[in-house]
DNA sequence: ACAACATACAACTGATTGGTTGCATGTTGT
DNA sequence: ACAACATGCAACCAATCAGTTGTATGTTGT
């Protein structure tokens, strides 16, 4: 199904489209932190930033794991790099463009 | 001033993080299309269509230049390439961490 | 046992989004 | 000149979003 492809792409990239949920997500690929260390670093309610990384847990780009009363949040390096293969390829069309206008010139 | 990536940013995953626009894209950087082209491709009105270019315009992933009484699209690969190293630089300070425990078992 | 802490979630609000229709403007071919 | 076409833009609508406050549920240290 192509489909769950696009509705990942779609989870990701909006992810990724808000600059408090980069920071977390730069965060915590730099190292595990619980939940309530996250909050204290943004100027908005522990609340709002729970719903960030909940966000980001949804879109697969960060997971957690219980530590005693915490919940320690690290980043998942290979969804960022499934993210990065998707604008390769992307890319690979624009390249697909290139090959093509070479065949013109061929042909000419 | 760093704000300004952070718009970028904004706009550039906001511009991805529809399946419409991204389909879009592919089109374009596979090779020129007018915005009445596009619309033809879409089940929605060509007000939609145009506006989901605009956004992929604002954000830069796309440019027009005008042909007679079209407006031809093409798409910039460029642009994406900046999206694709915004990645790798988070994935630079995932590759932080390993490094950093790389010392602890070093200290060790 | 219980007070304090860490997290999750529901309900609400204003702003933004993705879609619509309708209208205005510029361009072309006859 | 003008009818048809290509585009852009404004106004509107329902849905979603990012934030808020408040409440419920675990977990811990004493």
């Amino acid at each position: 199904m192509i489909e769950a492809d696009e509705d990942r792409a779609d989870a990701f990239f909006h992810a990724l489209a808000d600059r408090t949920r980069r920071d977390i997500l730069r965060r915590v690929l730099a190292g595990e932190h619980s939940v309530t260390a996250l909050a204290a670093s943004y100027p908005m309610s522990f609340a709002a930033v729970q719903k960030h990384v909940a966000v980001l847990e949804r879109a697969g780009l960060l997971s957690k794991r219980r530590q005693g009363r915490e919940q320690l949040a690290s980043g998942d390096v290979e969804a960022l790099r499934s993210v990065a293969s998707m604008l390769t390829e992307l890319e690979d069309v624009w390249r697909g463009r290139i090959a093509r206008i070479d065949e013109l010139i061929q042909e000419d």
